[in-house]
RNA sequence: GGGUGCUUAGCUCAGCGGUAGAGCGCUGCCCUUACAAGGCAGAUGUCGGGAGUUCGACCCUCUCAGCACCCACCA
């Protein structure tokens, strides 16, 4: 016997394991179709947050979906070994013990971040596992840890190395000293994509610069790179200037003298139409500069001090001190004109929040035009397909103007640029240091010491994952994978850059579709964040948590107190009795029940716990089916008679109906429509009308139609557990093994059930229509019923006048006795003279046998004749415009006309009804 | 400056060229032996504004307004 409730920690654990150690996870060779997903791969280090928990329910329900279709299923995981973020994880330890990763030198410290991989790095496949994502966890996995693949394990790294030796070699990698992002704090360069640029209140200033008989005045917003100017530009075109053109002006505060150039990037219109020209500092003066054939000057240390290229004064002094100073040192020189507040776009660092300063460096570059040119084309030829279809857009505008990508960064966490230099700086790039050395000679080589940009070795996952560069089966399996979930935030860093490399390489896409989902964000829509406290950790919702260890936990680690405060007020007004357990089940139907085709998904506590009703609704449907038919006759056995009601076959039929449904919601990415239809059936139709009729059928005298309906609701049972078991993993798990012996079914686990799917010829439109009949007239009844203030338990008989052409009269009027709670039905061809309450359903007319106001319900009945007359109204003046009629397709007005001829048949008994109360 | 999405019941969101929907919330009644994490009944919307196309528009077109996001070189 089941509990009386739904406990989802109880089982959870227990399936999980059981699952994983039975391998049922792994995918089966030779077997078609392949059916493949490439999980995002996690920071190696991180927690699980909402975003992942909602995506990964997602891709395991289209997992397992696929999995009980029959198909190979491989869920390619793995963890990312995330360059910057980890490496500023492991530092800001080593900074609490008072040292710098320099203190430790390279390979030390690297083995310390390989050391807190280890620690940590099971935490978040850990979690994973809780929301019972069944993923193939040792495919790919080298490491041994039953967590997929590292991208810096060494077959990983093998395939960077590889793909940068090829991309080198064709000239699509290139090293060369060009302006890029520069994090001063991080000491690195970061790509354009890292880089924030937000609106942000500054100032602007204008400075002078003095000629020979004229000066020139223009407005910057960052005074301190005057120090490294090397030209001023103005319009060509512009008349006030023209003759200034070709002469020079001098540059304050540094003894040089500059030229004035005319160049087209000036707009005349803005401030005073003359620019000052930092190639060294600035993207746009770099370009300018290039075109005049003016030589950058840098005037920053990489750590934004400013270097020995500035005047003495100013050396060494930090990027924002020497502002201060040259601003002063103007201004007493007459030469600062003026200093406004102005509204700026401030370009930040994504990681550490710093002002980018653009720096002219050595990098590493890949050459991104002949890559973008094949990523276009997939997308444009539909090979490569959006859901929903409009990110195509956003994909496409990127590829069209795309910018070499910055890959080198100056980290000591990730995989080494595989380059090495000679004291003349020939360059050997190579996939060892034998090979390089083979190529220089017995020269003394070193090795670049960069690394590459994380996303370098994320962009070649779907593919090195599959054992690339080697020629591997599972490279013809499961390349191209099925479906590639994710966030549109990294369309840029991640999809597109998947497809350049997967195209260049292995001439494949690397999926076919990418299904973009929303961003996960708090019930009043306000993105997540630490510092508002409004993120939800999924496994709280899982597991439960107490107010206090709720606010003890989102403050932890929090040194300012205003933000603790802000934090735990609003903790105390959204959860102040905590979060109630919910379990894995609920929370992944709420994430796709939730997840439309909309851009933001707002997760709502109450939604959770609606669903987390639903699943104790399933089990308790089950554990009154269990009550009903375990030891019972379920007409498993052929010989003897089994009847089925038209309440049975209805049941069947919409289970038919479902099926197509949900099927479609897979095939559209539709997890709302499915979880939905999932819901609706279950609930309002199963448990609400089937379970509550079966229970008059089991009355029945007749062993065939209890037969019948036990074998009906066993299977229907059996079959919903299954149609539900992608979203709802667990509880369809631990219901299936108790339902599917009853239901005939054999098999260890309905993970590898077959999914059940929709058979038309069981679609049985007259039972439809029985069943549509009843349920009117059950509500009609109800209404009365609910109007006619009954004493509590009180029952009253029901007096009918139906149709004789109804079906199964005596079944119909049996459930509507149930349902309707009442004495009994009796049915005549016309009804007591009496005042009591009517309802006209159709051409059915049902009296409530019970004393009433007459007042009252002439009342009702008046409401209702003047609904109808309204409706009435309507469809006449619709079918009485001509045009309607002519050019209406004929279904519609017909349609139209059958409406017109109901409502007008129903009023005339509704008003003979009203004509018969005394007054 | 370019682009994208959104605006429907108190809240969060579906929706379709042909009678306005769901969940939660709300109101009333009910501990009916699967479930009070439940049952039954009920109320609630000029579908952002305007114009057009159409026999008919919440849906298509244009336009305006508001909200959100992405990209971009204006000092």
């Amino acid at each position: 016997m089941l509990d009386k409730s739904f406990d989802p920690a109880a089982i959870e654990e227990r399936w999980y394991q059981r699952w994983e150690s039975s391998g049922y996870f792994r995918h089966r060779d030779n077997e078609t179709p392949a059916y493949c997903i490439q999980l995002p791969p996690p920071n190696v280090t991180g927690t699980l947050h909402m975003g992942h928990a909602f995506q990964q329910t997602l891709m395991d329900a289209l997992i397992r979906y696929h999995r009980m279709r029959g198909d190979n299923t491989n869920w390619v995981v793995g963890t990312d070994h995330a360059g910057i973020a980890t490496q500023i994880v492991v530092e800001r330890q080593l900074e609490e013990q008072g040292k710098s990763r320099h203190d430790l030198g390279r390979e030390k410290f690297i083995d310390r971040v390989r050391q807190w991989k280890q620690q940590s790095g099971a935490t978040i496949t850990r979690q994973m596992r809780r929301l019972g994502a069944s993923a193939n966890w040792e495919y790919a996995d080298t490491e041994g840890q039953r967590a997929g693949y590292f991208t810096m394990d060494a077959h990983m790294s093998r395939a960077v190395v590889e793909v940068f030796v090829r991309l080198y070699e064709k000239g699509l990698i290139y090293r060369g000293k060009r302006l890029v992002n520069w994090d001063p704090v991080l000491g690195t360069a970061v790509s354009d994509l890292e880089v924030d640029t937000d609106e942000e209140d500054g100032r602007i200033w204008e400075i002078r610069y003095p000629g020979d008989g004229f000066s020139l005045t223009v407005a910057t917003t960052r005074p301190e790179t005057m120090l490294g100017d090397v030209a001023l530009a103005v319009h060509p075109d512009d008349a006030r200037y023209r003759a200034l053109v070709g002469k020079s002006v001098q540059l304050p505060l540094t003894g040089r003298s500059v030229p004035v150039i005319a160049d087209q990037y000036v707009d005349p219109q803005f401030g005073t139409g003359a620019v000052k020209i930092t190639p060294g500092h600035d993207f746009n003066d770099y370009q300018v500069g290039r075109r005049h054939g003016l030589e950058p000057i840098s005037i920053m240390r990489l750590d934004a001090h400013l270097n020995e290229n500035a005047p003495a004064k100013y050396r060494g002094l930090e990027r924002f001190e020497a502002r201060k100073q040259v601003l002063a040192d103007l201004r007493a020189q007459g030469l600062l004109i003026s200093e406004k507040p102005y509204r700026l776009r401030v370009p930040r660092s994504g990681r550490t929040g710093e002002i980018v300063e653009p720096m002219l460096t050595d990098q590493w570059f890949v050459a991104m035009e002949t890559l973008a040119r094949p990523a276009l084309a997939a997308a444009a030829s539909g090979e490569l397909e959006f859901f929903p279809e409009h990110w195509t857009t956003t994909y496409r505008q990127w590829l069209e103007n795309i910018q070499d990508w910055c890959i080198s960064r100056q980290l000591w966490w990730g995989h080494q640029v595989p380059a090495w230099y000679d004291d003349a700086g020939n360059i050997y790039v190579a996939r060892d240091e034998a090979a390089a050395r083979a190529k220089a000679g017995d020269k003394p080589l070193r090795r670049d010491p960069d690394v590459l940009d994380t996303w370098f070795s994320s962009a070649l996952v779907p593919f090195s994952s599959l054992g690339w560069p080697e020629k591997t089966r599972d490279l013809d399996v499961f390349l191209p994978s099925s479906v590639l979930v994710t966030g549109f935030d990294i369309i840029f860093f991640w999809v597109a850059r998947m497809v350049m490399m997967s195209l260049h390489f292995t001439k494949k896409l690397p999926f076919r579709h990418v299904y973009i989902n929303a961003i996960v964000r708090d019930a009043d829509g306000e993105k997540m964040s630490k510092s508002k406290g409004n993120t939800l950790d999924p496994l709280d919702l899982i597991d439960g948590i107490t107010f206090e260890a709720l606010a003890k936990k989102s403050t932890v680690g929090l040194l300012r107190a205003e933000h603790r405060q802000k934090i735990e007020t609003y903790i105390k007004a959204h959860f102040p009795n905590g979060i109630p357990a919910f379990g894995a089940d609920a929370l992944r139907f709420t994430f796709a029940s939730l997840a439309s085709f909309s851009r933001t998904l707002n997760f709502d506590l109450e939604r959770c716990e609606g669903y987390r009703n639903f699943c104790n609704k399933l089990w308790n449907a089950t554990r009154f089916v269990l009550m009903n038919t375990e030891g019972k006759d379920c007409g498993m056995d052929d010989s003897r008679p089994v009847k089925l009601s038209f309440i049975d076959r209805w049941i069947v039929s919409q289970l038919q109906r479902v099926e197509a449904e949900v099927a479609q919601g897979f095939a559209e990415y539709r997890f709302d429509n499915l979880a939905g239809a999932i819901y609706r059936f279950v609930w309002d139709e199963y448990c609400d009308w089937y379970v509550e009729l079966a229970k008059v059928q089991l009355q029945d005298a007749d062993e065939a139609v209890q037969r019948g309906t036990r074998r009906t609701l066993v299977r229907v049972l059996e079959t919903a557990l299954r149609l539900a078991h992608p979203v709802v993993p667990f509880i369809t798990e631990e219901l299936w093994q108790k339902v599917a012996p009853l239901a005939g079914k054999r098999g260890d686990t309905i993970m590898l059930a077959r999914y059940p799917q929709s058979e038309p010829a069981k679609i049985d439109e007259a039972a439809e229509r029985d069943m549509a009949l009843l349920k009117e007239w059950t509500n009609a009844t109800r209404n009365l019923r609910a109007q006619a203030k009954l004493a509590p338990g009180e029952r009253l008989p029901l007096y009918a006048s139906v149709a004789p052409q109804v079906g199964d009269v005596q079944l119909m009027i049996a459930g509507l006795r149930a349902l309707a709670r009442l004495s009994e039905v009796k049915t005549a061809p016309t009804l007591p003279e009496s005042p009591s309450p009517v309802a006209v359903v159709g051409e059915a007319r049902l009296m409530l046998y019970k004393e009433v106001d007459p007042a009252a319900e002439r009342e009702r009945l008046a409401k209702e004749s003047a609904r109808l007359a309204g409706e009435i109204g309507k469809a006449r003046s619709q079918l009485s415009n001509p045009s309607f009629v002519e050019r209406a397709p004929a279904n519609v007005v017909a349609q139209m006309r059958e409406r017109l001829a109901g409502f007008e048949a129903t009023l005339a008994k509704v008003n003979a009804q009203l004509e018969k109360l005394p007054r």
